[in-house]
DNA sequence: CGGGATCCGTTACGATACTG
DNA sequence: CAGTATCGTAACGGATCCCG
């Protein structure tokens, strides 16, 4: 009789996971978490997810709520979270440190764009953040700019490069993955396979002291 | 190929979703979360599961080091959360804060039993809760016991009765549901559809204000 | 009766092809 | 580029049966 596979239950974990707990709606989320992002950008980020799927899930959230499409330059258009959507964050960020329990699969997969490490960076970041630190840091990763605002212990990333950065780390997607998973420390990282310039003196040594714990927390097996 | 649906990817939140992403999955955990269950109490709690599926559902989270089968007393066997399977409960917190958004759907449904509204209160309670709270008290709704233990402001609820309270409130789910949709006021409930005892003197107000805050915070709509 | 296993119709997903 | 349409496959839902 045409009815969706809902849980409809009145508890409101049951209602949370009947707009996001379909397969892939989280991970949409998460690179929506990134900063606006077209269907294409979304698609190649979300290895493997196919067209139709993306639609429709892009669709749902639209219609309860979490995202709309907005009309950005050129006639091209955007998704983005509103601001009940982006009250998944703590979940997100709770999933991100959650997953870090356990060790990843065999093959490392090109995950397409950055969107996806973006908000677990984050997490980890304020996770380990003293609530009264403030400061703005520019990652490169392959290539892809992307700002790490943390405001008062709380941290945002976005993909781009919107503000001015106190520091800017440069480096590529693999080199971070043996840092994450405890192959090689930030201090090597930062030595041998990366490039930190400091915009503004004195903030090199409080980064790597962050990031260093930050990523610790990622891998706590 | 007999390749399951996983996402594959190194994002650590693809990670989690792989292990508790599943349709089911996540409200196992809610309900394993008020303690210690056999495999009917789960089934009657899930509306409508099917036994396949919460069979395979239990499988994996025993596979995967999130919950154990113990052997209980007259030969029966229960399911529980090991330490790691404990970690989902920032995650259940934060499902259960952001499902308040939304409206419930319309008809009430029994839930089965008590154990999907545990964490949810426990949540709520939490939220509010100052950092130096410890208090114990007993729920009975619907006659089905349940201990809010708070220790420093953090917060849990289990099914049974283990712990002497300090305070019982005895209601019924429909009444509590009332409060929660903001229907009534907690102080309404307790005036006429409930019976609140103190065990030691002085709980009851504090009580009651944590619990009129804990049940607004179940409902910023 | 509790704790599942088996079977089968229905629904959702995944891949590819196609269109404005 | 941003989706729609189609279709084979995998997962789910409900029922029934089995076993201690």
């Amino acid at each position: 009789m045409a009815k969706p596979r809902t849980y409809k239950l009145l508890c409101p974990i049951a209602r949370a996971l009947d707009r996001i707990g379909d397969r892939w709606t989280l991970l949409i989320l998460r690179d929506l978490h990134a900063g606006p992002a077209r269907f294409s950008e979304l698609q190649r980020g979300l290895t493997g997810i196919a067209a139709n799927l993306l639609t429709e899930r892009l669709g749902k959230l639209v219609e309860d709520g979490l995202a709309e499409k907005q009309n950005g330059a050129h006639g091209v258009s955007l998704y983005a979270l509103t601001d009940q959507g982006q009250r998944t964050r703590d979940i997100l960020f709770d999933l991100a440190l959650f997953g870090g329990m356990f060790a990843p699969g065999g093959e490392v997969i090109d995950p397409g764009n950055m969107r996806s490490i973006a908000i677990t960076l984050a997490a980890a970041c304020e996770r380990v953040a003293s609530p009264s630190l403030t400061m703005t840091a520019q990652f490169v990763i392959d290539r892809e700019p992307m700002i790490l605002a943390v405001t008062n212990g709380k941290a945002v990333m976005t993909i781009g490069s919107n503000e001015p950065p106190e520091i800017t780390l440069t480096t590529s997607y693999e080199a971070l993955l043996a840092v994450s998973e405890g192959e090689i420390g930030m201090d090597e990282l930062i030595a041998n396979q990366a490039t930190l310039i400091e915009h503004k003196a004195g903030y090199a040594q409080e980064f790597g002291q962050m990031m260093s714990q930050a990523i610790a927390t990622l891998n706590d097996r």
